[in-house]
DNA sequence: CGGGGTATAACCCTAAGGGGGTATTTTGGC
DNA sequence: GCCAAAATACCCCCTTAGGGTTATACCCCG
């Protein structure tokens, strides 16, 4: 079905991409089949720490997008490694899942009860940047039917789109703009607001800072090495903010704080 | 509150238990309410492979019985340490949270999603047989709000009314009987079964059994002693059945299993 | 100035989980 | 009845989570 890549190129000249018309997303979409073996397809824009918007979806499998709006955008979106790219700004390119993923990130509740259910097995992401603060990002992905992940073969096949992808986004939305001169603080610091006026838990900054990590799938090791600290010490943390929370394992962790991550999400309308 | 038992004795000839009438659950509470200070209180009545059937239930707190019809009667109750005693018609007597607990217990997710929000701290089980295959269990227990286990006093003191308390039970419910003579399909088997049919898995009769007890919180060790086996042994059975469930945690098999034995559960009329 | 909370760091341990591997017994099919 | 495959049983290796304990240094507040 793919077909190399200079065969694609002749071709080019007769894609013709409308900017700023309905039909673009479905124009990359096609574009993008052209070229990748893909079984889904989505288009997320990030706009400073605003819920996500989906901009386009297609998906094989009805499972795939399933709970795209009811979990993903409403607050579980927080907890996943893509967007982390936007949260930290990282180089426009393409991202796989293995490089963005933290080392535990399989272990997560959020991998369980959200990623798998997903049936994706592998999933790569063009980043751009139409403007400051603002992320497009262009998700491909195989699901369980296929059931193989991308080669390497693949993954460079993809890379070489990247340039083309990332130009024709950046013009297409480049009219999109973020306004967050509001809402400037931090996302630890939120999450300790409302986990105080919520459950009346108060962790300090470094204990918030360290749940955040480990629900995100950073193991002790890996939340160290971030925050240049000993494992003992993130050991420590965990420790005490399980603690305080009464709990004892990451899973109750998890379905402590998304209710929380929730509320932090809810009054920020993309 | 509570009196010491001579004190109790004195009017226990005041005490009239109504065999056979509505009252009666309601004076066992009393009674037992005299000499303890308790929460809660249930009694559940075991019938063969049935689901429970609540007899009585009293509490303090809305929470302890806020599951109990929707999720313990329905399925949950099957990795109940408590329901296990009925299952293998341990002898009648008092049984202890600590006693009947597998080591991993509180680590479990049936402890985590269902235990833990019935908000009780520590739990004591009368165990009755007015006829074979039909249990009697009058739990009472302590919830969060006055966070106190039961003392070793306190033990001793519960101990002291199991007599009378057994005595009374067997000869209310003596006109309960099991029809038992369908169904004779173990639970490991029923589970194998319902698993093939519900989600195309084929375990093998050891790694159903394994996941039995991982289920309810047994450790590798625990489960090595029960069966006999080395530990290594079972952490292979384990590895196995998570390979063949595409799971790799304790917390995901919880999720997957649950609406199996909800299923095996569902056909039988309490 | 002293004490409580915080941050840092180290030690101990058990248990889960995943990666190899091998040997024996049971079972099903020809 | 024999052979292969599956099931059972056991062993080694490893990382990580999670819990317990102790000991520092710092900093703010009364």
């Amino acid at each position: 079905m793919a077909k190399p890549l200079q065969a694609g190129m002749e071709h080019l000249g007769q894609m013709i991409f409308h900017l700023h018309t309905q039909g673009f997303e479905e124009s990359i979409f096609q574009f993008v089949r052209y070229f990748l073996d893909i079984d889904n397809e989505t288009i997320l824009i990030y706009t400073g720490n605003k819920r996500p918007r989906i901009i386009h979806r297609r998906a094989t499998v009805m499972q795939v997008h399933e709970r795209l709006e009811s979990d993903y955008v409403l607050g579980a979106y927080l907890l996943d490694p893509f967007y982390n790219l936007h949260v930290e700004q990282a180089p426009a390119g393409i991202y796989t899942l293995s490089q963005v993923a933290p080392d535990q990130f399989k272990r997560t509740e959020y991998f369980s009860t959200y990623y798998r259910r997903t049936t994706v097995v592998d999933e790569m992401v063009y980043v751009a940047y139409p403007s400051p603060h603002v992320s497009v990002h262009l998700s491909v992905g195989r699901d369980a039917a296929s059931g193989q992940r991308f080669s390497k073969r693949e993954l460079a096949r993809a890379r070489e789109l990247e340039p083309v992808l990332r130009a024709i986004s950046e013009l297409h939305w480049a009219n999109l703009h973020s306004n967050d001169n509001n809402d400037k603080t931090s996302e630890p610091d939120a999450f300790r607001e409302r986990l105080e006026s919520e459950l009346g838990i108060c962790l300090t900054p470094r204990q918030a800072q360290v749940a955040l990590f480990i629900l995100r799938g950073h193991s002790s090791v890996s939340i160290s090495l971030r925050l240049k600290i000993s494992e003992q010490t993130v050991k420590v943390f965990r420790k005490q903010l399980y603690r305080k929370c009464g709990i004892s394992s990451q899973a109750e962790l998890f379905s402590m704080m998304m209710p929380v991550l929730l509320k932090i999400v809810a009054q920020r309308t993309p």
